[in-house]
RNA sequence: GCCAGCAUAGCUCAGUUGGCCAGAGCAGCUGAUUUGUAAUCAGCUGGUCGGGGGUUCGAAUCCCUCUGCUGGCUCCA
């Protein structure tokens, strides 16, 4: 074989050969035109390349589409360079910072020089990179030495690229241009600016040089892009859909809960139909923790500051918190309390223990204040108060990770019996270069990230690690669920601590009858109550199971000739336990389907001269339909039955 | 907290370049209608246009400021 010939495997495992230098982009041509057409990257041995880089030994490789998630990156990352051209087109002397990709769509960070742009400057700026992008400028790449890269951004005026440079190695550095527009950048590109057929700058927003707050802020376009106007107008409708599944839009109509600006921002205000979903779920929880061997607890909503000194939570958020308050004793001083856990653990020294009672798991659904920035505050999913289905199990060493793998088991019975199907548990471990945001010994993180990483194992999560996301205290097994738009939050959460143990000086009897250190699992499958709803609303679009739909029935006559029989109907409901009502307005039936059906109850109970003759409903499932015509003891088996099942359906 | 945008009736929204007593639909109340699977008709009630200050003969509309909300950034025990 000639020294001038290369090995390609494919993903399929087929091996063909090619001369060295082959791109992406000419084995594509080779397989077929169309889908050379298609190609925007290639992937060379797990990195991703230019489609039109050469290849100049054997590689694995995979043709990377719009199809592939890489390939949209690609995608999205070279349209941010096509708005970077089109910024410079049209506001010359703009500075740029960073442009990447991300989840959906891409955005860049530039220093307009105090230029605020308005919605002209943004339909503008969308249509020359449209006008751009039709000219099928190739993205050119090109290894730059150091010293070249600082002479052409010192000669531009660019002083983030140039700091960008300050931390890129001699050697590793390229350019990528297309078009006019020069940029540093790693690549990969797509073969060129044609690709891009339709763009939507998404919204603007302020965001710090580097992602620090002491530097100074920079403008961030967000926008996203496809091959084609169609998907542009796909994505679009889906937006708009999932603004309708908004939990603050669905709160106000469902009437759930509400926020008063005397009481305070971020502090909700549960309605009464908010609030009966709140309890199921309490209810639900309860009864699965207390047969997990759970103690509940009840725990008051301050505590003296002293409680919050030991703990480490005084100096750590003391000055970013709610104040401490003052009492008529001179020098005395409480707090809101922040966290359950100092409670609980005083719990624990309430009496001494022994290795026999561990583990000993106390719960409780404890209310916290946090005085959150106030650009933070964000529906029901970021507030200032808040109840945490929260409990703390104090083990011995031996047992943390049994106790462990029993909690996820519980984490996992909540997500699965709302559905939450595309949960990412996230491993939350210590930021990797700077340790001193955390409390406690090198030994007692390390025993714990350890412990969580083996759990995960063991119980085959779908995992991610994230540096620098764990407490203070402690690393966490974080539980993430998506909301409508895509946006991830944090809902159950699992910690174990070693510290807190400590600082309280903690203790139980061994076997050996010595005193021992027992070790703490944090933990709270929901997260916040407040939270959870806020998602499973986004969820379900407000369409609740059954056992959780705060009205479940509603009957509704036909005329006022039946209105006895549907009231009768209302109690034997009621007596068997379903939360019922009756519409007795004066409507047409059309009328009053719409509204219950608006209202998104689960089941309509219609009724008319008929029914009432063979004790019969007409019953209707919301958004479904008509059911038939079915005796009410078969309708309230059916409802009840639903109920007990905690059923669920999208 | 920072950047940007927004704020009109309980809800969803109109209100042209500052100019007649600020409008509509839904909801609510009255009345008529007695209705068979997603909106019956008519009448009425309801807003000092988020608060405060300013410019002007005149401000929902322009400016300043405060408050709140929205989207990001930072933060998230």
């Amino acid at each position: 074989m000639s020294a001038n010939t290369i090995q390609i495997t494919f993903p399929d495992g087929s091996v063909r050969s090619y001369p060295a230098g082959v791109t992406g982009l000419d084995i594509a041509r080779s397989i077929s035109e169309g889908l050379a057409r298609e190609v925007l990257a290639v992937k060379v041995n797990d990195e991703v390349w230019d489609a039109t880089r050469p290849i100049e030994q054997d590689a694995q490789i995979r043709l990377l589409t719009w199809r592939d998630p890489e390939g949209k990156a690609t995608f999205w990352h070279s349209s941010a360079h096509l708005m970077a051209e089109a910024l410079e087109t049209l506001f010359p002397g703009v500075k740029f910072g960073v442009g990447p990709a991300i989840e959906q769509g891409f955005y860049y960070d530039v220093d307009l020089g105090g230029r605020q742009l308005t919605e002209a400057d943004i339909r503008a700026l969308e249509q020359k990179m449209t006008e751009l992008a039709q000219r099928k400028a190739s993205y050119v790449r090109k290894p730059v030495a150091k010293a070249e890269a600082i002479a052409y951004f010192k000669e531009k005026g660019d002083p983030y690229k140039l700091e960008l440079l300050e931390d890129l190695p001699d050697g590793q550095i390229t350019f990528y241009t297309q078009g006019n527009f020069t940029d540093l950048c790693r690549g990969p590109h797509i073969p060129h600016t044609g690709f891009i057929k339709a763009v939507k700058l998404t919204n603007i927003a302020g965001a710090y040089w580097r992602g620090d707050e002491h530097n100074p802020m920079l403008t961030r376009i967000y926008g996203i892009s496809f091959p084609s106007q169609k998907e542009l107008d796909a994505y679009l409708q889906w937006l708009e859909e999932a603004k309708k599944r908004d939990h603050r839009k669905l709160g106000k109509e469902l009437e759930l809960f509400t926020f008063s600006e005397q009481v305070g921002m971020g502090l909700p205000l549960w309605l009464p139909k908010g609030t009966i979903i709140r309890e199921q779920l309490q209810a639900f929880l309860h009864e699965v923790q207390v047969a997990q061997g759970y103690q509940f607890v009840v725990t008051p909503h301050i505590a003296n500051k002293k409680l919050y000194v030991i703990s480490g939570h005084y100096e750590k958020y003391g000055e970013s918190s709610f104040q401490p308050m003052k009492t008529p004793q001179p020098g005395e001083e409480f707090m809101l309390k922040p966290m359950n856990c100092p409670h609980h653990i005083e719990i624990y020294r309430s009496a001494p223990r022994s290795y026999r009672d561990l583990p000993i798991r106390i719960a409780e659904f404890g209310t916290v204040y946090r005085y959150e920035q106030s650009g933070e505050l964000h529906g029901l999913t970021r507030v200032r108060g808040f109840t945490q289905d929260d409990a703390h199990l104090f083990c011995r060493p031996d047992q943390v990770k049994e106790e462990f793998e029993k909690v996820i088991d519980l984490v996992l019975l909540v997500l699965n019996t709302l559905h939450f199907k595309d949960f990412v548990a996230q491993i939350s471990l210590r930021d990797q270069h700077d340790h001193s945001k955390y409390i406690g010994c090198e030994e007692s993180w390390q025993q714990a990230e350890q412990a969580i990483v083996d759990a995960v194992q063991e119980k085959q999560l779908p995992a991610v690690v994230e540096y620098g996301e764990a407490a203070f205290y402690g690393p966490k097994l974080d539980f993430m669920v998506r909301d409508a738009l895509g946006r991830k939050w944090q809902l159950g959460t699992i910690q174990v601590d070693y510290n807190l143990p400590e600082r309280f000086q903690l203790e139980y009897v061994g076997a050996d009858n010595q005193k021992h250190r027992p070790v703490m699992i944090h933990r709270a499958p929901f997260g916040s109550l407040e939270r959870f709803v806020a998602l499973l609303i986004e969820h379900c679009a407000g369409n609740f199971p059954l056992w959780l739909a705060p009205v479940q029935a509603i009957v509704l006559p036909i005329t006022d000739k039946v209105l006895d029989y549907a009231r009768e109907l209302v109690a034997e409901g009621k007596k068997a336990g379903l939360r019922i009502t009756l519409d007795e307005r004066n409507e047409k039936i059309g009328k009053k389907i719409r509204d219950a059906e608006t209202q998104k109850i689960p089941y309509m109970w219609i009724v008319g001269e008929k029914e009432m003759q063979q004790h019969h409903i007409a019953l209707r499932k919301h958004m479904k339909g008509d059911i038939g015509n079915l005796p009410v003891a078969d309708v309230i088996n059916k409802l009840n039955t639903e109920i007990a099942e905690k059923y669920f359906e999208l």
